[in-house]
DNA sequence: CCAAAAGTGTTCCTAGTACACCCATGG
DNA sequence: CCATGGGTGTACTAGGAACACTTTTGG
C-alpha cells in the first residue's frame, strides 16, 4: 500500500446540532445553496481542508454558521458509501454538537439560511443525512444516560422541571417528578441558588447550576452520573 | 463549497481484529511492510479505492489479510489529525473485528506478518493505532454489555465456563459463576447439547450453542439483552 | 481415592417504580 | 379565592450481589 499510488477523496464534515427551546428539542438545519440539491434541507457541513483535522473542520463549520465556540462536539461516525452525494463521491465524517440556543447569534445562522426546527418538524432532508439524524439521537439518548451532557443544553441557571423536561424530550417518555429529583439531587452536583423562574408558574420554581467541579471530584470517587 | 475546488484526501481503514484463544483476549497485529515506520507493529490496515466504500475496504482489508468472511465488523470512528501517519496526512477509518481464531487461516495470516498477541503482550504500536485500540476494547465493553456479540469470538459449541471466562476477560474483572450462569441461562437463548467438553476437565462441560433465532424473535417480544 | 473443575439455591440489600397531596402566588 | 405549576415522602418489588457445598471422573 504505496503512499503514492492511493486515489485520493472529498471529505466533508457535516454537523448535527442540537438545541433546547420552548421545552422541544430542535435540530439546526440549512437550505442548501449548491447544486444538486440546491434548496433541499441538510445539516450544516464543509469539506476538510489541507492542513486542517477533521475535528476543527466541524469547530469551523460550526462556527461559521452559529458563531458560537467552545460547544459540546463529538464525533458521530464516518459515512463512506461510495453513492452517499449525488454531487460526488463525498466521504463524511458526522459530529454532533449541543448548544445553548439562547446563547448562539440568531442573526449570523439566518444569514447562513439556517433554521432551528423542533424535531417532529423536520423534513425530509438531503443524502443520508435522515439517518445521520436518527443515529445522533441515539448516540445523543445513550450518551445523556450516563454522562452529564444535558446541561449543555440548557441555560446557566435552570429549574429542575426544566431540566426534567428537557430528559422527557430526549428519551422521548415520561419521567415522575418525584422520582426524578430524588436522582439527580441524590448525586449532589446541583448548586441551589437563591433565585427563582417564575415564567412557568406563580409560585416560581428554584433555579440551578450544574456545578462542574464538584461533578469531576465525585467522579474520581466512583460517582457514576445516570440519569 | 463547490466540489471541484475542494482538496482531496487519503482515505484509509484500519481493522481493530480481537479473538479469543486459551481464555485470553488477543490482538491480531502485523509487522509493518512499507516505510515510514517499516518493521514496527500495527494494525491491519489499506487505503479506501476509488468505487469502494469504506466498509467494503475494511471487509477486503480482513479478508485479504485473515482469508475470513463473514464476521462481525463494526465501525469504531474516524481519526483524522493531520499529523497522525508521519508519512503523509492520511485519514483513517477504523473498524473493530470479532473473530473465530480457530476458524481463520492462520497460514494466511502469517503470510502477512500477522500475529495474533494477548492484549497484556501489545508492543508499541505506531501512529495512533494505540489510541484506536483503547478506544476500540472501550466501545467492545460497551456493545458486549447489551447485545449478544460475544458469541462472534467462541466457537460454535461453547460451555459456560468458557462463555463466563470470556466476559471477564472483555470486563477485565471476575463474575461469579452462578450468578453469570442464572443470568445467562434466564434469558432463555442458549441451546443445550448432550455434548461435554472434557478438555478443561474430568468432569466435563456442558456445551451449548447460541439460538440466534430464539434470540431475534425473544427481541421482538421486549428481550433485552444484559450480561 | 483424590484433585480439579462443574454445577447448584438462598438470603440480603439496593435501587427502581408507583403513587397523592399540600404549597405558594399572581391575577 | 382559585387555578396553576412546584415541591415533597412512603411502600412495594425486582434484580443484583454475596456466598459454600456437592458432583463427577480421569489418573
Amino acid at each position: 500500500m504505496p503512499y503514492e499510488s492511493a486515489p485520493r477523496h472529498l471529505v466533508a464534515v457535516d454537523c448535527i446540532i442540537f438545541g433546547f427551546e420552548d421545552g422541544k428539542l430542535k435540530l439546526l438545519i440549512i437550505k442548501r445553496k449548491v447544486a444538486p440539491m440546491e434548496g433541499a434541507w441538510s445539516m450544516v457541513g464543509g469539506f476538510v481542508q489541507e492542513g486542517e483535522s477533521t475535528n476543527e473542520a466541524a469547530t469551523r463549520v460550526l462556527q461559521q454558521t452559529t458563531g458560537i465556540q467552545d460547544i459540546y462536539m463529538d464525533q458521530l461516525m464516518c459515512y463512506g458509501d461510495v453513492e452517499r452525494d449525488s454531487g460526488a463521491r463525498v466521504i463524511s465524517v458526522a459530529y454532533y454538537a449541543l448548544i445553548r440556543i439562547s446563547e448562539h447569534d440568531r442573526i449570523l445562522a439566518n444569514q447562513h439560511g439556517a433554521h432551528w426546527l423542533s424535531l417532529h418538524q423536520i423534513p425530509e432532508l438531503i443524502f443520508d443525512h435522515t439517518q445521520m439524524l436518527n443515529d445522533a439521537l441515539a448516540r445523543l439518548r445513550d450518551k445523556a444516560h450516563f454522562h452529564p451532557i444535558g446541561f449543555e443544553l440548557l441555560p446557566e441557571k435552570f429549574s429542575l422541571p426544566q431540566l426534567r423536561n428537557l430528559y422527557e424530550e430526549i428519551y422521548q417518555r415520561p419521567l415522575d417528578k418525584r422520582n426524578f429529583r430524588k436522582k439527580i439531587l441524590a448525586m449532589d452536583i446541583l448548586e441551589k441558588l437563591d433565585e427563582k423562574d417564575k415564567s412557568t408558574s406563580k409560585k416560581g420554581a428554584h433555579l440551578y447550576r450544574f456545578d462542574k467541579k464538584k461533578y469531576n471530584a465525585l467522579t474520581q470517587h466512583g460517582l457514576v452520573f445516570e440519569i
